[in-house]
DNA sequence: TCCATTCTCTGACTCTAGTCAGAGAATGGA
DNA sequence: TCCATTCTCTGACTAGAGTCAGAGAATGGA
């Protein structure tokens, strides 16, 4: 990598740090805690399980206790026992504890304001269209991929919004029995593969695989969530798995497609895949894909 | 403020605190404190003087001398006499401390790199221009721009520049003695006013004004530092200098400009001032400016 | 019904990041 | 020469942010 680029980058997070630490710093200005304002503002309006608020902020289970503890005291939350388990306790903001939450929000919003505020109105628009680039681009960068079990929640999450998304694009719906399938077993190893995208917690994309005899593999589950499109996340994710086949002996990789998913057949087509006649008798397909891994096989990333 | 805009924002600051959080982090991940780290780094290559670290880094100076005693008992840093002032000590890396210093650099530098590295060649050119937009409008908006004494040293160092770049631009030099003079009694209330535009610690830019009889005042001194043109400073000295003005009763303001200048003379235009005979003999003027503030004056921002 | 597990809570710690007061040496202007 | 000031350092203290171990209640599968 380019020293400047690196050079760049380490003045932009510098600046940028130092000027959203004193928006940070806002949370603290009202005589509570960092902790204490942040379990505040995790418990929400709805109120929240102690045990996902733990989770969701990766704490110790006695540190949040011993928040909670001190936010009961002063009046801003209510402990109280949750649903159907009995363990678990749920906690909720009392009208207090709401009025101290809005207090921060709207401290939060009059200092993302203040950055705002002694700009012109293009000077606006330039830093608020240079903040979305980076951010968008921040997530591209976040994105890991790896593999997952077909059972795992993020992976069942990816699946079922395929899914979904096939039913809503396709002219007359999706219905996965009438499909081809690729159920559980057929994506673990060592029959086959899942791959799963994760930016922060959320699964945001996946792409699987399915072994043939013969040196080939299948395609399929091909995925990315609507809010990282035009990331390039659907290129890395075919890259990840053709390197994954190539590693595992594959040597020719194919794959079906509707006529609807315009920027899969493009992602195939300039990812090297040609064009075949159907392979298969999947009823939802109308385009057959091939590529050829042994030469000019795209490189793991 | 549009509610969309400050969400904007907000949602930026949170991307970017979690990813560049972790940057800060790494100064960390070496058993060593953020405290002992962030000294480390300020003692640099050459070595501190103990106050300056303390007044640089905004701690208590027990504070600062316990962490000395901490990264000298690692070995890591000297600390001795000073120069002249025996009462001054000063911390000096030891040959540990600098490949210390180095490692955190380094460390510094591939975290910044991760944040590239997931990225395409062009992304990461979107990537470096939307930052450094994004770093150079967060500057615009972190600019301060308050009244100060010109005996103040960060006044001096804007008049110096002023002057030099003056030396620089101007086909036969700058001589300040042959021009018409604005010394420090004439930019002091109530004879004068000068503004200094401050980010950070840094000053970048100054205007100031030299009152007249007849409700009349002079603008003097316009600079704006190299570092921050383009961002509106100058249009903002302006219109403040303009509204204090106003405030003090002036309703017409005059000054001089060389005609190398040529981003200032078109911000006069641009800024309703109309070119008029030469009202001086200011033997570095070629152009005469003239704006009545009575009506159509620039509001203040 | 039993027993391992889960969830919450308490008590006893640790580490970091400071603050505050004051002592002692060096300095500099009256 | 004196005395207020400056600079550094030490001791004593605080608050925040967490960790770790274990107790007690509830749960759920064998």
């Amino acid at each position: 990598m380019e020293q400047d680029l690196v050079e760049r980058v380490r003045r932009f997070n510098r600046t940028v740090t130092q000027r959203v630490g004193a928006l940070d710093d806002a949370y603290l200005s009202r005589g509570r805690s960092l902790g204490q304002a942040r379990l505040l503002w995790e418990i929400g309006g709805e109120g929240s399980e102690v045990r996902a608020l733990r989770s969701r902020l990766g704490l110790d289970s006695g540190y949040v206790s011993r928040l909670l503890r001190a936010l009961q005291a002063d009046g801003l939350v209510e402990v109280g026992p949750g649903g159907t388990d009995g363990r678990v306790r749920t906690a909720r903001l009392t009208a207090a504890g709401l009025a101290e939450r809005a207090e921060l929000d709207r401290r939060s919003d009059e200092l993302a304001a203040s950055i705002l505020e002694p700009l012109t109105a293009r000077q606006r628009d330039r830093m608020i269209t240079a903040m979305a680039e980076v951010e968008r681009l921040l997530v591209a960068s976040l994105v890991r991929i790896s593999v997952a079990d077909p059972r795992q929640p993020e992976a069942r999450q990816c699946i079922r919004a395929y899914v979904a998304e096939l039913g809503q694009r396709f002219a007359d719906g999706f219905e996965p029995a009438r499909s081809i399938p690729a159920d559980d077993a057929d994506l673990t190893p060592p029959a086959g593969l899942l791959l799963v995208a994760m930016v922060h917690e959320e699964p945001v994309g996946c792409v699987a695989l399915k072994f043939r005899p013969d040196s080939r593999a299948e395609v399929k589950r091909m995925w990315v969530a609507p809010a990282v499109r035009g990331l390039g996340l659907g290129r890395r994710l075919l890259a990840e798995i053709e390197a994954r086949a190539a590693d595992r002996g594959v040597r020719t990789l194919r794959l079906e497609t509707n006529r609807t998913l315009d920027e899969a057949i493009e992602l195939y087509r300039t990812a090297g895949y040609r064009e075949v006649p159907a392979f298969n008798d999947e009823p939802y397909a109308h385009h057959w894909f091939e590529k050829s891994l042994d030469a000019g096989a795209t490189p793991a990333p």
